[in-house]
DNA sequence: CCTTGTGAAGGGGTTCACAGCA
DNA sequence: TGCTGTGAACCCCTTCACAAGG
C-alpha cells in the first residue's frame, strides 16, 4: 500500500514507471543470486506478473541497456537501475514516534542493506522509549528541527497517531524534508515537491474485502 | 505501497476506483467525528487532493448517493459505501510467521476495529513465539489446511521470510484463499483470481530517492 | 534465429463541461 | 444559485508490431 494518488509529474518520466523500477532490481538480485547472468524481457517479465514490452519500454525511458538477441547483463542492468534511483548513495532517515509501531521500524532489519540508515528517531515521550534504541537516539520532538539539520536527514518515517500525523508531516515539510513514508492511516496533504508513500494495511484489506464480497454472495436479484 | 501491479479487470467497475473508496471513507469517518452531516465533492476532494469530478465519477459506478444542490450526506455515504466493500460483516484473517514482524502485526489494534479480526497464528516453531498472543492461537506450518477451514479464514496475512513466502502463498491458494495481504518482499505469482496486495516499506523507499537525486545533484552534464 | 528498442496504435482512466434538479 | 451525475473529450500509459542488429 503506498502511493501519493496524485497528479503529478508534469516532466518526462511516468511515475508509475519509477515506481516499477525497484521491482526489477528486485527480481534482479534474485536472479543474480541464483548465478543467471543474461536475462530476456521475457524472462524477466516472468518473475514478476509483467510484460516484456512494458519492460523494455520502462528501460528505454532512460537508456540502452541491452544487447540484441541476447537481453540483458543481469549485473549491468542492476547496477544501472541502482544508479537512476540514486541508490549508490547512503540516505539518512529519521523516524517520528517510537510506539509499538515505531519499534518495530527501529528494528526492521530491512532497511539498512539496501542504503537507508535510521539516524535519530523523535518521541513526544522520549524517557519512556528508552535513551536509545538499536544506537538509535531517541529525542524529544521539540529538538526535531534541529536535530533534522544537524543528522542531515534527507526522509522521514512517520509512524505517530493519526490525529498528530499531519501536524507532523507539515514541521516536516518546513524542514525542507522532501520524502515522507508514512504509516499514520491519514491521506497527508504536502506541497506538490514533496513525495509521500503511505504504508497503511487497513486500506489494502479493504480494497479485497470488495472482490471477496462478489464472490460469497451476488445474493438477492435486486428488483 | 502496495497492489497487484497487474492487468486486470476486464469487467465493469475500474480497480483504481476500487482503491480509493477506501480513502473517501476514512475521510468521511473523520468528518462524522467532526460533526459535519453534509460534505461537497469539492469538500471531500479537499480532504484527500482528489478532483471533485474524479469522486463524482467514482461514486457513479455503483448509484446516485448525492442530493444536487447540496451534496452527500456523510453518514449515509459512509454506509453505502461500506455495503458497497463488504466491510459490513466481520472477516476472518490468519497470520503466517510469527517471527518479530509478525508478532507486530498481531499486537497492531488498527484491524480490529474495521472488522477484521485475527483469529489463527502459523509459524515453523510455535512453541517458540508462544502458545498464543493476545489470545491468538499460534499452530505449526502443518496444520495450515486444516485450521484455513476450522476457523473458516477468508483472508491471509503472510509475513515470512520472503523465501518461504511464495510456497506458503501456494498452500494458501490451494486452500482456495482468494485475498493475501502480503508483507514479504517479493512479488507473489498468483492466479488471477486470487487479490494480493503488497506492504513494502523498502519499495516505497526506493522510489522515492528517484525524485531526491534530482534535487541534490543534476551533476555534471553528460557528453 | 532471437531479442532489443521504438514509433504507432490502442485502451482506459481522468477531466471537462453542461444538463438536470433541489 | 449550488452541486450532482454523466457523456464526451482528452491524456497518458500500455501493447503492438516491426526494423535493427548481434
Amino acid at each position: 500500500m503506498a502511493r501519493t494518488m496524485g497528479k503529478a509529474n508534469s516532466s518526462a518520466i511516468p511515475e508509475v514507471v519509477i515506481m516499477r523500477l525497484p521491482l526489477y532490481m528486485r527480481a534482479l538480485s534474485t536472479l543474480l543470486g541464483q548465478g543467471i547472468d543474461v536475462i530476456s524481457s521475457q524472462g524477466l517479465g516472468d518473475h514478476l506478473g509483467v510484460t516484456p514490452a512494458q519492460i523494455r519500454k520502462d528501460f528505454s525511458y532512460f537508456g540502452r541497456f541491452g544487447k540484441q538477441g541476447r537481453g540483458y547483463n543481469v549485473r549491468y542492468l542492476l547496477s544501472e537501475l541502482r544508479q537512476i534511483l540514486g541508490l549508490e548513495r547512503e540516505w539518512h532517515t529519521a523516524l517520528v514516534g517510537v510506539g509499538r509501531l515505531g519499534r518495530a521500524i527501529i528494528g526492521y532489519p530491512g532497511f539498512a542493506p539496501e542504503g537507508f540508515k535510521m539516524v535519530v528517531a523523535f518521541d513526544v515521550a522520549p524517557e519512556q522509549a528508552a535513551e536509545s534504541i538499536r544506537d538509535v537516539p531517541i529525542l524529544g520532538m521539540s529538538e526535531l528541527e534541529q536535530a533534522l539539520v544537524r543528522y542531515n536527514i534527507q526522509i522521514a518515517i512517520v509512524a505517530v497517531p493519526a490525529v498528530e500525523a499531519q501536524p507532523v508531516i507539515d514541521r516536516l515539510v518546513k524542514c525542507n524534508i522532501k520524502a515522507i513514508l508514512n504509516y499514520a492511516p491519514l491521506q497527508p496533504q504536502v506541497p506538490p515537491d514533496v513525495h509521500v508513500r503511505n504504508i497503511d494495511p487497513v486500506l489494502a484489506l479493504q480494497s479485497m474485502t470488495y472482490y471477496l464480497k462478489q464472490l460469497s454472495g451476488p445474493a438477492s436479484t435486486p428488483s
